[in-house]
DNA sequence: TTGATATATATCATCTTGATATAAATAATA
DNA sequence: TATTATTTATATCAAGATGATATATATCAA
């Protein structure tokens, strides 16, 4: 059964955004907002189909110069206040990610703590290039796009990235000397 | 295109718990493992079949007093070598998960922002909720199950959720007074 | 006696995924 | 100059996940 669509909603906010097409919706979500959001193509286009029948959006097909024609996506009214309602929606249950390194770890009693061991090395090395992924975009945001209307927004969930890779360092840290002690 | 299923291998592991049954699997997904797991039966019941045709675990109907019958499901070598070469498996790639009040705080520069903040409170309540709760099962734990074999790992990935939801909730204390600052 | 709850198995419409396909263009390389 | 790689762009689909729903047998509470 149907719960609330975040895909529908996710892409009413990307109008509102500069991306007109699915393909550069595609970039700014796997580039810039992966520290929070994800999406395919499967989703995309079938969605912006819908909210066009629905009347949210509206499509005009673009001719370009030395590229391929393009479909570009302009929210309506209707979409605009469609979006609106959902900001406004109240905080609905969260809920928690799932975890394959927790789900490994939970049973990893039937191996060799120096494999496990190994294993939680590897996450930290993950987790560290990431923090620097984030520190990085952060930096490019600070620099070329403070002026831009979402960079503030943008820098709030860079910063809930940061600090929870960064818990997750700790963890890994702290998780990897327990094991040791148990050797 | 098939990857990695975890729900195959997330049963491997449930089976070597004294879980037997489908509803008991889900039930201690549900209630203790759900701070980095979760099931649906829709997953449960076709994956316990696929097992069992697999040659990975074996089935045995059992009558109870005062009780529905029911299937009782077992681990053979053969599933145990499975999920041993799981749990040895390197890391692959780590999903950032998807997360649906950073994707409203993204676009919510289109609202008020004094319903932003309300908005955060609400997820500060939730993420302070969740706080207790892990720290009661760490405590019931301690008291009840230390002696368990996975009481250790158990507690590592209670460790890390521990983590996690504090972070979560600086960041939310953090944006607060960063948004209240720009009204 | 009835309704709620526990224990138990199972299905399905809807959604997501990420690989794959196709195509028109430019850029890089031999 | 031709070929290959890459970019820009739209689109589909098999496989998997979800969580609501269904059914059934039991005990417990009102």
């Amino acid at each position: 059964m149907a719960k609330l669509n975040h895909t529908k909603y996710a892409i009413l906010g990307l109008l509102t955004t500069d991306c007109r097409t699915g393909y550069q919706m595609k970039r700014l979500i796997d580039t810039s907002l992966n520290h929070f959001w994800k999406i395919s193509y499967g989703q995309i286009y079938p969605t912006l189909k819908q909210l066009v029948e629905d009347g949210l959006a509206n499509v005009q097909e673009t001719t370009q110069d030395g590229k391929p024609d393009k479909k570009e996506y302009f929210l309506t009214e209707k979409g605009e206040d469609e979006l609106l309602k959902w900001l406004e929606s109240p905080l609905d249950q969260i809920p928690v990610p799932k975890n394959e390194v927790l789900l490994k770890l939970f049973f990893s009693r039937h191996q060799d703590n120096t494999k496990t061991i190994h294993y939680l090395r590897s996450y930290h090395e993950i987790l560290e290039k990431r923090l620097n992924t984030y520190l990085a975009i952060e930096q490019v945001i600070r620099t070329h796009s403070l002026h831009k209307a979402d960079a503030q927004y943008w820098l709030f969930t860079l910063d809930y990235g940061k600090r929870i890779v960064k818990a997750e360092i700790e963890w890994c840290e702290e998780t990897i000397s327990e094991l040791k002690k148990e050797d």
